[in-house]
DNA sequence: GCCGTTTTCGGCCCGACTGTTTTCAGTCG
């Protein structure tokens, strides 16, 4: 057993390439810490725990000699001297200082060497002093740009869950689209990727006149601030503290800012360079024989005759570099590229809304819901499901009104002459969502699960458990043979509550094994299980299921939040239970 | 610190904006 887990690895990685940069180190050294770090998550628990002790760890790309010593002694000793040392020799307070919108690791040394200045207080008192204006490098502005920053710090620095990020951007990029001077407009960064939490929005417009969509965009009544304003650019901070940039371009360049700004980093960093192994330099700009970069002017960047290759959409500019076109939530620089590679061309088709069929996991007023049995069928016939699964709760989730043995009974009599009445065209499953008791037994007895068509099994006490009990707890649940699938693995709540401890590669394993599906839970709060484990779990033969955790008729089209994690996952539709037509899904539960 | 059909040294993705400078450094994405 490891005293330090692969997220506390990458933690470490991360926060020694933090204090390197406030150290003033080489900034190659510091990209290698934080890119080690990002490596070392996309790699499986298993898979990291066995090349540490098989010592290959230096033979992942982008982990050498040294960061595989400290990613060793860490893992076997749960200490790191290097870092601890790094502690010691940096301010605390410095690394808080990085928060503050324009300082970075140059200006926040600048203002340590010379006025001794260790804490966001002490910035505080001295930008108040009117002591910082005087410092050379700053000036009155970057004053006040301070002072506003450590005041507004709580709500710049939070994240936002996606679909509140979407909605936001919904009508700033409808209004985009409407102005006469814009031809094309899309919001990219983080959001078109599917992040599950969205740091900031970033808008593109193609426009051969920027100055009014400029204009328009800053003077919106949902802009608080204006915090930068040119031709090509302009960034705002939204109420709520969201910031929100917007770039625009002619139209010939739109295709590659529009693949550059969504990102992520480490995709456009690994497509750069597999653009320049072919003798072509790639950037927002356009696409370019990479000498053309360094003309007789001696200037950087595209000389002003060098031309593009041009490209209209993103599907030519991927061509361009022989790949097959890549879904924007697949750009994570988690080998994408090489699986687009014209030869592999081993890219999957990913899961569409429009290949889902039907969700389990759904909640009526029986139990903690809004909507009757009723309401939930008809909304799940108006999206044009073939089928609906009912999983309320069960007896122990009395916060949730569970039911008992006998108002389970009831419900299932209902939804039994609920498809004998034809009175919708959508098939109702009569399931649960069972409890998973903190001993690992089931909240029903087996006669009653055994009268129900699915049981959805999920944890909703004693989150405190440890990681070896909670594991053992859910192993159980898995071996139970009326158990259907998994609900919300983690408990986590995006942006509020941490998951519970569990060892997750076990229990998929375990769910393989015993031919349990694990929901991928659309809840737009929970988005779990965790599109980063999807991959390789589904690869190893692990299905899913994209339920919406329904708690009223709008709730069932959450599932296309699920969709795009399950996308992000790399998911394809036969991998997903819920794409199942409803005879092949009867036949796969009868089968269970 | 990492990496290698430009290989064991010398590179490392690329550009815009701001504020401060008077040609650029720092920050940000």
């Amino acid at each position: 057993m490891s005293k330090v887990n692969k997220a506390g690895l990458a933690e470490a990685l991360t926060e020694i390439g933090t204090l390197l940069e406030l150290q003033g180190e080489n900034p190659f050294k510091i990209r290698a810490y934080q890119g080690g770090a990002r490596v070392v998550e996309a790699l499986g628990e298993e898979e990291l725990a066995q090349r540490i002790a098989a010592g290959t760890l230096d033979e992942v790309k982008g982990i050498g000699g040294a960061l595989a010593q400290k990613i060793t002694e860490l893992h076997r000793t749960g200490r790191l001297g290097f870092l601890e040392q790094l502690r010691v020799a940096v301010a605390p307070g410095l690394v808080e200082m990085l928060a503050v919108p324009g300082l970075g690791p140059k200006k926040i040394r600048a203002l340590h060497g010379a006025l001794g200045i260790d804490s966001l207080a002490r910035l505080q008192q001295a930008a108040e002093a009117d002591t910082i204006a005087t410092l050379a490098g700053f000036g009155e502005k970057s004053q006040g740009k301070i002072l506003a920053g450590i005041r507004h710090r709580v709500g710049y620095g939070r994240r936002h869950r996606w679909a509140e990020a979407a909605r936001a951007a919904e009508a700033l990029l409808a209004g985009l689209r409407k102005l006469p001077q814009v031809q094309q407009a899309e919001a990219c960064g983080s959001l078109r990727r599917r992040l599950e939490t969205v740091g900031d929005l970033d808008f593109l417009v193609a426009t051969e006149v920027p100055e009014p969509v400029v204009e328009w965009y800053v003077s919106q009544p949902s802009v608080a601030e204006i915090t930068a304003r040119g031709t090509t650019k302009a960034s705002v901070r939204l109420e709520g503290g969201l910031q929100a940039d917007l770039r625009l371009v002619p139209p010939a360049q739109f295709a590659f800012a529009l693949h550059h700004f969504t990102g992520s980093k480490d995709h456009n960093i690994q497509l750069r360079q597999r653009a320049l192994a072919q003798g072509h330099s790639l950037s927002e700009w356009g696409l370019f024989p990479a000498e053309a970069k360094h003309g007789p002017s001696g200037e950087d960047g595209p000389e002003a005759g060098a031309r593009s290759v041009p490209a209209a959409d993103e599907t030519e500019l991927f061509c361009h570099l022989g790949l097959d076109f890549i879904p924007p939530e697949l750009r994570e620089g988690l080998g994408e590229i090489a699986a687009a590679a014209a030869a592999a061309g081993t890219l999957p088709r990913l899961v569409e809304v429009a290949d889902l069929r039907g969700a389990f996991h759904n909640h009526t007023t029986a139990s903690d819901g809004h909507n009757t049995l009723e309401e939930m069928v008809a909304a799940a016939g108006a999206l044009g499901w073939e089928y609906v699964g009912i999983a309320d709760h069960s007896k122990s989730s009395v916060q949730a009104c569970g039911l008992d043995e006998l108002r389970l009974a009831e419900q299932v009599e209902a939804i039994r002459s609920l498809n004998a009445s034809g009175r919708f065209g959508t098939h109702v499953f009569a399931g649960t969502e069972c409890d998973i008791l903190p001993d690992g037994r089931l909240d029903f007895a087996d006669d009653v699960l055994a009268a129900l068509d699915y049981v959805v099994a999920s944890v909703h006490s004693a989150f405190q458990q440890d990681r070896e009990t909670m594991t053992r707890r859910i192993l159980r649940a898995i071996e139970h043979p009326h158990v259907t699938m998994l609900g919300h693995l983690t408990g986590r709540l995006l942006l509020e509550r941490e998951g519970y401890a569990v060892d997750l590669e076990r229990i998929i394993d375990a769910a393989i094994a015993r031919g349990v599906v694990i929901e991928l839970n659309a809840n737009p709060y929970r988005l779990e299980l965790d599109w980063r484990q999807w991959r390789k779990a589904a690869e190893k033969g692990l299905l899913c299921s994209i339920n919406p955790d329904a708690h009223r008729t709008e709730g069932l089209a959450h599932v296309g939040y699920g969709v795009g994690i399950a996308r992000k996952g790399w998911l394809t539709a036969e991998q997903v239970i819920t794409t199942y037509p409803l005879a092949r899904v009867k036949k796969w539960l009868a089968a269970r």
